[in-house]
DNA sequence: TTGACATTCAAACAACTGTTTTATACATAT
DNA sequence: ATATGTATAAAACAGTTGTTTGAATGTCAA
């Protein structure tokens, strides 16, 4: 049926530059000019596709968000592949290295975590399906392997809470590196991230270890 | 010169007005009609009384959010005032405290959250008088605080980064409460409110300790 | 070639944006 | 009484917003 080359790019240029913009200036920071300016569409383009603004900006995450949090996800369970046991420290290690380098470019993970702050500042329909498709599968998952390395006696509640504090610094070292780098006086250079990496890895461990 | 009961009010409104609606919806997210609407002035005040809309969303800062950082910084130093010698897991613990519970409504609060977030998130020229102001001089008098208890050969920097981590935690779990609301499958009420502060004090207090 | 469908485009829509203007009221000080 | 500075008010400004329209493309199967 469809067999030209430009045919469906428009939207899949749509959803790049869409991505793009609403991570730096939020969705009501962005026009729909914009974004068509950006992707070399139409202005009417954004209803034809999407029918309107809202559901484009839905459909970035369907589209762009989830699978990307799924590559962090897969590539966290690849390097905890192996033969010796699971330690707590690995887990944990692995956890946070995953999210604060992992499979993303620098560009991508900023990206991915400027729009989960800003739907976590800001819920929209998105987080919804957020929570529901991505964020609860995985809290499961985390928890269920932490279950049986976790000092005894530990609240079920705990150990998810333990979880999301983790999340809470990676996001806040991430997103926030603006207010990071201004307190720290310092560059947001590959040797910073490799250093918070393992701050937060080395914070995380004695804190989960600490809940008893 | 002026006696009239209601002059002068009209700013103070603008200003409590502007500070609800920017921490709800962002800065693009409001309009200054809605402002206005909500604080029962004309739609010239903004503009009479601030020049601009930006320099409204500053002044909120300076005139709303600053004030209400100090009351935090006071209460948790009157925390700390006592004959017993300080100890690592009493500053961690009246520091998290200060600003889970503290001296501020819950409404308060969350709209304190909230604002500091979406300045981190995108920053504007309030950050840099927010930086220079209050964060800075208050991490540096925790840090100050915090060395001589540290383990010792503590890096600067990773005590600082710890302070940091605390913050992050709490941010997250108060701004970020629909998401952990979601997440926990339960009401953010009171009592996971407590839940919640001893869950970042205990974690913190093992992470910061663990630091070494 | 025909008809059907998918896509692009410029133009227009009404509604809303921040800001400015002009006029009016009011209390005070001279 | 007059002038002064402060505050409120309605109306208008020019520009932008998301969305719709209708015509013009191009592509495909019959």
């Amino acid at each position: 049926m469809r067999e030209k080359g430009v045919r469906g790019e428009s939207k899949e240029r749509l959803l790049d530059q869409a991505e793009v913009l609403f991570a730096q200036k939020g969705f009501e920071g962005v026009s729909v000019r914009e974004i068509t300016r950006a992707a070399g569409c139409n202005l009417a383009s954004v209803n034809y596709y999407f029918g309107n603004k809202e559901n484009l900006y839905v459909e970035v995450f369907q589209a762009r968000w989830v699978p990307r949090a799924r590559r962090i996800h897969d590539d966290f369970r690849q390097a905890l592949k192996g033969p010796e046991p699971l330690s707590l420290s690995h887990i944990i290690q692995s956890l946070s290295l995953a999210f604060l380098k992992g499979p993303l470019s620098e560009e991508e993970r900023r990206r991915h975590h400027q729009l989960m702050a800003r739907e976590m500042a800001q819920p929209t329909a998105a987080l919804e399906m957020l929570a529901e498709q991505i964020m609860r599968p995985f809290f499961r998952e985390l928890t269920d392997m932490l279950r049986p390395l976790a000092p005894e006696g530990l609240d079920e509640r705990e150990l998810m809470l333990g979880a999301m504090g983790i999340f809470a610094m990676v996001l806040y070292f991430s997103f926030g590196r603006v207010a990071v780098t201004r307190l720290l006086g310092c560059e947001y250079d590959d040797a910073l991230r490799k250093r918070l990496s393992e701050h937060i890895a080395g914070f995380s461990i004695s804190g989960l270890e600490g809940l008893k």
